[in-house]
DNA sequence: GAAGTGCTTCGGTCCAGACCGAAGCATCCG
DNA sequence: CGGATGCTTCGGTCTGGACCGAAGCACTTC
């Protein structure tokens, strides 16, 4: 198959409503069976299968199989990246248009949620913010960079920011923004974004909300984003 | 439209082998005509009309009247990303299938060619390994850094590296990675790689190739990358 | 073994949309 | 002005694929 029929079947396997609705709802990163995709995308067990099945051949998809459930997840990283990069074009942000009107149900949402493996929403933009801020992190929309008084905070969160230098004997340590469709700037992604969100959980900063990428914060959480990160409560649109 | 319309639509628009092959033909960042893009994607004139239409009304493309031309190119930089990032996942990179065989009329873009506003393929992957080697920039899959020996050596090329530290009191030039397709590697992108190109282009150190993304490589443009980039002729598939 | 659950395969319906021919507007040129 | 060129709109055909009901298969539990 030539490279333009594969790039045109992956894009058109992610441009169709209901498979769609079943890859944002695995963009945390779970495995989830056919038959909850089946429901989050309001259509019969039947026609998921289908759906799946092509995902799966193309690579969008990895299943695995338990008893008689068939898990089903996000195949690499890069797909959750193809995802996001879509999710910013369809937002419009560049566009000079006015940004959307969001329904209620989206609050939870925009408040917090998880981008695959980090922190998205009014609550990762909001970390980000007091990182640099707090001159722990540089940040461009090209690319980020933890300084080293970050090394020394995120140390003290539990998270051995060093060790994440990678590959090719570079001495910092680098991080990569991800524009943010709902706020529309960057919050923290890369090895370093998914670190904290890890510790995040791990800690009980966070919890997630039964059903949906969205993410709420625990009072402990908000206590230690607050403290130690430098968090401003009024930057945070909940 | 609801989120979740919205981002099928982008990506189904992308989807279309006949659009796909349209966009493909843009991805160098120049604008072309209706016909022109008509003829790359094998459809008749008033077909391609159709499809360039609705793009543009999805924010895919912009398109400006110029006498009885209409130019198309596109949007923004996030539709750029959002192609690399479906090239990437349709390439099968992560996938532990073997490479995809690659016909002859692939050579010359997987030799060199843009990718939007950046050199990528084996000349790009080149050009950031040697600078990699230098110590001149410091790359990792989430980041990139431009070292004090970097921002000298760009000066000498003729590009004001210094000036490229953008936004929010960064004192470091940071850049981008991004993933090559054909060479599974990263090559470098974001406002360094836009301006290396550029200048790449207007020194003639590189020409396009008629009709495609490719470029080829002058004579003088191979002295300059070997004795002042330091690119080893035998890292380049050509 | 029998019954229940999760998932897939098969068969058939139906519709969106990709495509082209023909015709209609613009714009440019002689 | 008249003819050529670039692009769009209109009307009609046709196919891919999304969808579901029914049936079949795999696994688990009683």
């Amino acid at each position: 198959m030539s490279n333009n029929a594969r790039f045109a079947e992956v894009a058109s396997l992610a441009g169709d409503p209901a498979r769609a609705a079943m890859l944002h709802a695995l963009m945390d990163g779970r495995a989830l069976t056919a038959s909850e995709l089946a429901r989050t995308a309001s259509i019969t067990p039947q026609t998921a299968s289908g759906h799946l099945t092509r995902m799966t051949a193309a690579g969008l998809l990895q299943v695995e199989q338990q008893g008689r459930h068939r898990y089903h997840r996000l195949a690499t990283p890069a797909v959750a990246r193809m995802m996001e990069s879509i999710m910013r074009v369809a937002s419009g942000m560049d566009a000079l248009r006015p940004p959307p009107v969001t329904g209620p149900r989206d609050a939870a949402l925009r408040a917090a949620r998880t981008c695959y493996d980090h922190l998205a929403g009014s609550l990762g933009v909001a970390i980000a913010d007091a990182l640099v801020t707090g001159g722990h992190v540089e940040l461009t929309h090209d690319a980020g960079l933890v300084t080293d008084s970050g090394i020394t905070l995120f140390t003290q969160l539990g998270i051995d920011a060093a060790s994440l230098t990678a590959a090719r004997g570079n001495t910092r340590v680098l991080c990569r923004p991800c524009l943010d469709w709902s706020e529309r700037r960057p919050h923290l992604a890369g090895a370093i974004g998914a670190a904290v969100c890890a510790r995040s959980y791990e800690a009980a900063w966070i919890r997630r909300v039964a059903g949906t990428r969205a993410v709420e914060v625990t009072p402990k959480g908000w206590r230690l984003f607050r403290d130690t990160i430098g968090v401003r409560p009024h930057s945070l649109r909940v």
